[in-house]
DNA sequence: CGTGTAAGCTTACAAGGTACGCAAACGCCG
DNA sequence: CGGCGTTTGCGTACCTTGTAAGCTTACACG
């Protein structure tokens, strides 16, 4: 039996395994035993399920940590978790960049990060300023990771990678713990 | 007589009227009076010419700015240099986010901004990576904006952005001068 | 048992990228 | 000036992909 969870839990399958122009209906359809046509049931079209499958993994990002006390801890630890997230799905990263995830699911995830700014003093719009800057840096940053050529992932791109995003998100929370108060 | 300026400048034509979907192979040759197959002699396939679209584009924003005496504002000025000409091509935006610029045209597109920091006594190394994260801010603050449905794009939302724009800018270029001594 | 509804299927079509080989035009040489 | 190789563009055709329309099967419920 087809189900929306099914066929999110598929495309991500094959998404991390063949890339996304694999992603198509036909294959898709195939890792599910089911004709393509079948999962216009569930989907009124192709981008629509695309958009399951970001929120999907948006969650899988947001759900994968618990916020420590502080507010500039909490943020740096959600920067580092959506971080791995998407680098644990790489072919997804130019999904998450295209098409973007819900607002209001994204606010719901995030409540928890949310009230160590308020718990803080902090204005509810700063704390969303705050927050959303990290969260474009992390998918700026892995977009352009996974968009390297392949030739240059060695131990030491890696490690660049990683220094690299050190760098910019403490000088983002840094700077963000200046500007607010 | 067809050339690869005369083709990409086409194509972002295209692409600022009608929209990414709309630059097709065969929309492409009709703009240029000229059959699809014909763009092939340029580009190997449209994934190159895409790309060229990109590296275009990316020096367009970066010579649309002289950097300024000290690296805090001549990259002040490169984010905002760099996010007006990204939303002055919206529709180009999901092709940076997902066909990288050439590294090599990017440095030296960036030299000046670069040396900036050398006056400094800045490794690097360092301006390198400083560098990257605003450019990769920039690219991710875009894409959000520009991914918002259109039924949201009245002033309030402009201004919205505007200050989430300044305030991520200035807390990460801030963070960097704490950061590089 | 009859029937209505949900779930899936079959078929078919319209785009779109691009391989392949031909044709025309142009430059260069003798 | 004539021949010819090379460059530039074209026509045709094929394959892949998204998806519209309508059919079929099977199950629930009276």
């Amino acid at each position: 039996m087809l189900s929306t969870e099914r066929i999110l839990a598929a495309a991500v399958e094959i998404l991390d395994a063949e890339g996304l122009e694999a992603l198509t209906m036909r294959r898709l359809g195939l890792q599910l035993g089911v004709a393509a046509m079948s999962l216009y049931r569930h989907f009124p079209n192709r981008d629509a399920l695309l958009g399951g499958v970001v929120n999907r993994l948006f969650a899988e990002a947001v759900s994968a940590y618990a916020p420590d006390a502080t507010w500039p801890e909490a943020l740096t630890g959600f920067g580092l978790a959506y971080r791995r997230t998407l680098l644990a799905h790489p072919h997804a990263v130019r999904l998450l960049a295209t098409h973007p995830v819900n607002v209001d699911l994204g606010l719901e995830l995030l409540t928890g990060l949310l009230s160590r700014f308020e718990a803080a003093g902090i204005a509810a719009h700063d704390a969303l300023t705050a927050v959303q800057s990290v969260g474009v840096y992390v998918l700026g940053h892995t977009l352009a990771q996974v968009g390297t050529p392949p030739e240059h992932h060695d131990d030491a791109a890696l490690a660049f990678y990683d220094h690299w995003f050190d760098s910019g998100l403490i000088a983002m929370v840094t700077g963000f713990e200046r500007q607010l108060v």
